[in-house]
RNA sequence: GCCGGGGUGGCGAAAUCGGCAAACGCGACAGACUUAAAAUCUGUUGUCCGUAAGGACUUACGGGUUCGAUCCCCGUCCCCGGCACCA
């Protein structure tokens, strides 16, 4: 039965077999050398980078292969156009995602990686992508990691790493500490766990040194808008004023800090501060009360002895509680402190409260409570009877009333009332006054303040990258001599993270105590690893120099390749590593490594792929593997038809149903090329057609609006099809180089069989000819009053007056032109429109 | 609540500058080839009314600007993503 109908098939002309042409076309780029770039003599260079992958057990997942393929076809495009196009890829193999799942299946990373890094180079290898792989890397591999330490040390060179102790945030689950952009709506980034706080000493890059920088370079960088405004919300930046309030001294605390002398009785003038950070300085006058985060140092100064134990015991309730619960909206509680501070401007005294509606984190840890213009001011002081005052009213609101149930957050068109002198100022007038004011009376200034925090990268983990730092009772913490690195992780059979806050390297005495480098007296190394976006953070910078073992990079190839050209990926790492990257970058620059400071000066987000209207997840089991489908369709059409599904940076709804569309279009392809002829002329109509396909392909491919290039070279192919006679080999082959970069292995192939012996790579980008483009004869849109009455055909170039006879001689038209016309609307080439 | 991106046929989508809405593909229907099926090829396919010719309507919803709006403006709703007691 088989064979009969292999006999019945074998005795038809072969069809397109996309297995055996991509086997035989992906031996023979190794062959060739086809994807080695020539980096230090290329003329025209060109850095298509894409966000490499941490290999996974589960392999390459499709959402992979969807952004690499989108890459893959910009770099082949862009060759084709005469660049010389380097495209280099590897794998972020260290971190809690690879550990994670070795724990779970309980086999160690050191044997795990290596096997998954394997099976991805495979699928990445069947699936057909432009991989320069003389340059593939691994975070984990000693002469990578030795650089991720060497960065390390250029930080604590610049004083950009420090060790704190301080709130940090702790999965229970990965037991070990996680910065703030690896915690989502409170939970961990990897397992969902909610997050702890716990206090730790960890270490800390000074990332926030560089936040006014990070957030306005985004104004000129070319990056998809959604990444930038991630980042911006991220960073958050905030001008406002720091205003000082002096406390008012009570016998309750006297003899803690200096008294002047000459004071009598009870009250003595100490210098106690409350420095509270605002965006509103202009409601000053309406302060009525301070408010200090619970755990802010100046609480147990200032409380007075009455209120002493009430204060502690609700510091002691919002220090259990945990960060999830506090940050949630919820009924505002606090307790009044028995003390008060002067309101700079008014004089007055106002009450000093604790209140964990006051988040220490952020600013000072202390505001000044304005409840007539703040919503939470509002809510507290209503429900605590504090004073509430209006000082800001819009253009018909009586400055008197009171400010009602809610406060008046608005500032268009208002004005300052019930602040003296400052009365009839607009909201941004008033802020400038105010701060003015306060500066000349030492009691503030203008402040600006991110949301952003420094980055916590310590990990209490094995699978990373060792903090190549020693200590020692001496010499206090000592940085590794860098011809010491790197220090190798060792290996470690029990590598399992506990409760402790401790690292397992902690365990290993043998690897840990050394001798300080320093002094030579008995030293400990640090026993965190560091996070592994300090690994991802630079590895751009490694590729094109990742033959070098002197030098992280090269600073005469680092010159010509950098930075990025195009760098495309997730919008899931907007906020991690596309910041610490430019952080890293900008550091770099700072020390004179580098002659540039933004790594990626073009970056487009590309959009999520899911199956039939549902998120792709394991607990779904709707996971998309490639694997199958490269076998069934073969990789180009699965390329294609992932390009095809939907605009690139949008992404869209993969469906097996709509597979076989591509494939048939490239099935058409194969044969048109199979059938052509060279005798006799083109045909006049499918040039022009081709000509409009060449420019519409090459501008949307430019654009990354791979769908319409698609759609075009489909459009092509029925106009090709619907010709009576065989195609023309002109009709085609240029066909063949505008699908090159979508189905490399089937252009290849027809490319060769057209008679070419290079590669449809180094071909170059077919050329359009706008003699070609331009028809003689076009459609009209006619229209009445703005309605869609008909069409005529006429010269590209009718004059109006033409126009208009040769529509009014069509009677279809003519029948709703009933009165005078009384104006016409007429666009050359496109559309006539008459208004009766 | 603030910021960013969206909402168009049965489905995925297109319309790059305010100028013929629905390109391209899937699916569906009909036909050719076939003993039959698959594959392939051809045609039809936004909705409603109409036998037809033809007509009316249609880009989440309500307004506006314009000769003309998927596109610009105002307001509302919904979906996705980021931020969020951030002062």
């Amino acid at each position: 039965m088989t064979e009969q109908i292999q006999n019945s098939t074998s005795s038809e002309p072969a069809g397109y077999d996309p297995a055996a042409i991509e086997r035989k076309w992906q031996a023979r780029w190794v062959e060739r050398g086809t994807n080695d770039t020539d980096l230090a003599g290329a003329a025209r260079p060109f850095y298509a980078l894409m966000m490499f992958p941490y290999p996974s057990a589960e392999g390459l997942h499709v959402g992979n292969l969807f952004a690499f393929t989108g890459n893959d076809i910009y770099g082949r495009f862009q060759r084709l156009q005469g660049h010389t196009v380097f495209q280099p890829l590897g794998y972020d193999a260290f971190g809690i995602h690879s550990e994670n799942f070795a724990l779970k299946i309980g086999t160690h990373p050191a044997e795990l990686i290596p096997r998954n890094i394997e099976r991805f180079g495979q699928q990445l290898r069947r699936a057909g992508l432009m991989v320069d792989w003389k340059h593939e890397l691994s975070t984990t591999d000693p002469r990578y990691y030795k650089w991720t330490q060497w960065i390390f040390l250029k930080l604590l060179e610049r004083g950009l790493a420090y060790k704190k102790k301080g709130a940090v945030n702790w999965c229970p689950s990965c037991k070990t500490v996680l910065a703030n952009e690896q915690v989502i709506g409170g939970e961990c980034e990897r397992c969902g766990t909610q997050v702890e706080q716990r206090f730790l000493e960890q270490w800390f890059c000074r990332i926030t040194d560089y936040a006014g920088r990070l957030l306005d370079n985004l104004d000129w960088l070319d990056w998809s808008e959604s990444t930038k405004a991630a980042q911006r919300n991220w960073i958050g930046r905030s001008e406002g004023a720091e205003i000082t309030f002096q406390v008012i001294d009570r016998f309750a605390f006297a003899g803690s800090a200096t008294v002047s002398a000459g004071q009598s009785g009870e009250t003595t003038a100490r210098a106690v501060e409350v420095r509270v950070f605002t965006t509103r300085p202009d409601t000053l006058y309406g302060a009525t009360y301070l408010v200090l985060a619970p755990e802010h140092p100046l609480v147990s100064d200032i409380v007075s002895d009455e209120q002493r134990a009430e204060v502690e015991a609700y510091r002691e309730r919002s220090a259990a509680q945990d960060l999830v619960s506090r940050k949630v909206s919820k009924e505002k509680t606090g307790v009044f402190t028995g003390a008060y501070a002067t309101n700079p401007v008014t004089g007055r005294p106002i009450p000093i409260w604790v209140a964990d509606y006051v988040l220490m984190d952020y600013g000072t840890g202390a505001i000044m409570a304005v409840p007539g213009h703040d919503e939470r001011d509002h809510e507290f002081a209503t429900k605590f009877e504090l004073e509430i005052v209006r000082v800001v009213a819009g253009p018909d609101e009586d400055a008197h009333t009171p400010v009602g149930d809610d406060a008046h957050t608005a500032v268009t068109g208002a004005r300052l009332v019930n602040s003296e002198r400052f009365d009839g100022l607009a909201v941004d007038d008033a802020k400038r006054a105010i701060t003015a004011w306060l500066a000349e009376h030492g009691a503030g200034k203008a402040v600006t303040n991110y949301r952003l925090h420094d980055w916590c990268i310590s990990r209490q983990r094995y699978w990373g990258p060792p903090i190549p730092v020693i200590y020692c009772d001496d010499c206090g913490t000592v940085p590794v001599p860098e011809d010491q690195l790197p220090v190798e992780l060792p290996f470690v059979e029990d590598f399992k993270p506990d409760d402790t806050g401790i690292s397992p390297l902690a365990r290993v005495e043998s690897w840990y105590r050394v001798p300080c480098p320093a002094c030579g007296k008995e030293g400990r190394r640090e026993t965190d690893v560091s996070d592994t976006f300090l690994d991802s953070a630079w590895y751009f910078l490694r590729y094109p120099s990742s033959d070098r073992d002197d030098v992280p990079f090269d600073p005469a190839i680092t010159r010509k390749w950098l930075p990025v050209t195009s760098y495309i990926g997730g919008n899931e790492h907007a906020v991690l590593h596309l910041m610490y990257s430019r952080f890293v970058t900008m550091v770099l620059k700072d020390m004179g490594y580098v002659d540039f400071e933004e790594p990626f000066t073009r970056f487009r987000a590309h959009g999520l792929i899911v199956k039939e209207g549902a998120k792709m997840s394991k607990s779904r089991g709707n996971v998309v593997i490639p694997d199958q489908y490269i076998e069934e369709w073969g990789a180009d059409t699965f390329r294609t038809y992932l390009m095809f599904l939907g605009p690139f940076e949008e992404g869209g709804d993969f469906r097996d149903a709509g597979i076989s569309g591509v494939r048939r279009f490239l099935d058409r392809l194969y044969r048109a090329v199979q059938d052509a002829r060279r005798e006799g002329a083109p045909d006049e109509a499918v040039l022009r057609k081709l000509h409009q396909t060449i420019r519409k392909v090459g501008d949307d491919t430019g654009r990354l609006s791979y769908n319409t290039a698609i759609a075009a070279m489909m459009a092509y192919m029925n106009v090709v099809k619907a010709n009576d006679r065989a195609p023309h080999v002109a009709e085609v082959e240029p066909l063949v180089q505008l699908v090159a970069p979508f189905a490399p292995h089937l252009a290849e192939e027809l490319w060769e069989r057209l008679g070419h012996d290079r590669g449809v790579f180094d071909s170059g980008w077919p050329t359009w000819d706008e003699a070609f483009i331009a028809e003689d004869l076009i459609e009209m849109a006619v229209q009445v009053k703005g309605k869609l009455r008909g069409t005529i055909k006429v010269t590209k170039d009718i004059s109006q007056d033409a126009a208009l006879a040769a529509a009014l001689a069509e009677p279809g038209i003519a029948k709703f032109v009933d009165g005078e016309i009384r104006k016409v609307i007429f666009v050359p080439g496109r559309l006539l429109n008459l208004v009766v």
